[in-house]
DNA sequence: ATGTCAAAATCCTTTTGA
């Protein structure tokens, strides 16, 4: 069972690039963020075309999340993180495909920092590690994808100490993810590939995909009862080169059945 | 402070978030 996440940054305007990595790479559940798109205007006709059944959580101009499966239709299980019923963004949703529970999400990027953004990142966080909390507890195999907008530690950066401050990367934010994984979580790129140089994002200013300089934000976090059904992981970083792509790359692990 | 990109409002140029 192969499962990716991507955040396609505009799930219309970059459609012909999404369908063409979909087309390209064929997993069985896709996990996309940052549609961009109000619920009317997500390209449901097109993506079963492709083959996939969707469902979708979205929102005018921003965020917006989606989880497609080729493998039976996802069965939706919520759409927002308790804890907040005034949170109006976008940025969660958790379905139930071939007996595994995915939770597709779109942590908020939190700058400027410090700042009320910043303040709304650290408690969406904490929100999150409830619920993922609540997820082990079940004993359910679970995969948690998606943009978390930080970088873990120093090697997934490719120059930290410009980043020091930046929301993406300040104590409070790694600390957040540090303790979210010490739960019992498994970061499943970092477990077959422990001290690799891995991005997954690249900013459009600068050249900073052709001069590789990157940041690992996008994150497969599994579940105990999954763990060990890891067999492979990777990012399509070529998919970032092509024309009118997403900042970022798609990122895929393979779990056996 | 800068750089790029896409979409919406302020509406064919500017503002915004990332």
């Amino acid at each position: 069972m192969k499962i990716a996440t991507y955040n396609v940054n505009g799930v219309n305007g970059r459609l012909p690039v999404l369908l063409r990595w979909l087309h390209e790479t064929v997993p069985d559940v896709a996990c996309l963020q940052e549609l961009k798109a109000p619920k009317g205007k997500f390209p449901e006709e097109a993506i079963k075309n492709a083959g996939y059944e969707a469902i979708w959580h979205g929102q005018k101009s921003w965020n917006g999340v989606a989880i497609l499966s080729k493998i039976g239709a996802p069965v939706e299980m919520r759409n927002t993180l308790p804890g907040n019923e005034d949170d109006v963004q976008s940025r969660y949703i958790e379905a139930m495909v071939n007996g595994v529970l995915i939770g597709c999400l779109y942590l908020p990027n939190g700058n400027p920092a410090p700042g009320p953004k910043f303040d709304y990142k650290i408690s969406w966080f904490e929100r999150l590690s409830k619920h993922a909390e609540a997820l082990l507890k079940s004993g359910n195999p679970v995969v948690l994808t998606g943009d978390f907008n930080v970088m873990p530690t120093e090697i997934d950066v490719y120059k930290p100490e410009r980043w020091a401050d930046d929301a993406l990367f300040r104590p409070e934010t790694r600390l957040a993810f540090k303790n979210l994984v010490a739960q019992g979580w498994t970061d499943a790129i970092r477990k077959l590939y422990p001290a690799e140089t891995i991005y997954t994002f690249w900013d459009y200013f600068r050249n900073a995909y052709g001069r590789n300089a990157g940041l690992r934000i996008d994150h497969f976090l599994l579940s105990p009862a999954i763990n060990k059904r890891l067999i492979a992981a990777g990012v399509d970083r070529h998919v970032r080169g092509w024309e009118k792509t997403s900042d970022h790359g798609p990122v895929w692990i393979e779990l056996a059945d």
